[in-house]
DNA sequence: ACAATAGATTTGGAAATAATAATTTAATTT
DNA sequence: AAATTAAATTATTATTTCCAAATCTATTGT
């Protein structure tokens, strides 16, 4: 007999592509260049003073999250201004910020055991 | 002179915990299960069957998705069932598809190297 | 053409993740 | 109470990610 494809494997490139993306926010210095930049460009000197990280691992941030697409460069004279280049990030990053700012203030800290169900 | 906190320390430990949940989805077959159980809750035997990976491994990615509550679960006899703990993980997760979409559709796949501006 | 400034890339090692196999726990049925 | 079914946990190993240090490239000013 044969079976039916797992959705898994249907749709894996597109999951794989979709943790692709989540994986290129999933880091705390690349969400901060995320906040800083998501109401309007700035140069990455500018970065590297606001966020206090040495210039060379702000550009490998910058490098990853312009590999996937996640924002945009213009050049002028010897500066390069970094945005995000769709607005729709932006929104996935507050919603996620809304998540936690409602799990840290109404659920209990307890981590579920799934063994926590007994009876 | 004292210099003034960067925006990283300052929310540093915010941007952990944001970075912790969008890790916690950043994953191939965790997309799978969020996608699988997004319009309502289904036991782990139904999930291993759909999603066509082995049970100890679905039950890892469910412990991690259990233990960043993006997941909530319900025994019944020998049943659990899991379920989205909350629908702006949803909203996410589809912000993403779309951004996804847009971007495979009218992007260029040049991967851009910021020596590309060179005049 | 040379120095200075802004930013990118490469390399290497440490730490975090992910998958598999084997074992264990809980609830139900006989 | 033994067997069965459903799900979780524990090692173990392979892969990936992260950061720092050093080096390199592009643009501008002199």
């Amino acid at each position: 007999m044969v079976f039916a494809k797992s959705i898994f494997m249907r749709k894996e490139s597109f999951y794989h592509l979709h943790s692709d993306i989540c994986k290129t926010i999933a880091n705390p210095r690349r969400l901060a260049i995320i906040d800083m930049i998501h109401k309007g460009e700035m140069t990455v000197s500018t970065l590297v003073k606001k966020i206090g990280i040495s210039q060379a691992n702000l550009s490998q941030h910058l490098a990853i999250l312009r590999s996937k697409g996640v924002v945009q460069t213009r050049r002028e004279g010897n500066n390069i201004y970094y945005s995000i280049a769709n607005p729709k990030i932006i929104a996935a990053f507050d919603l996620i910020s809304e998540v936690l700012r409602e799990s840290t203030s109404s659920r209990s800290k307890t981590v579920s055991n799934a063994f926590d169900h007994k009876r």
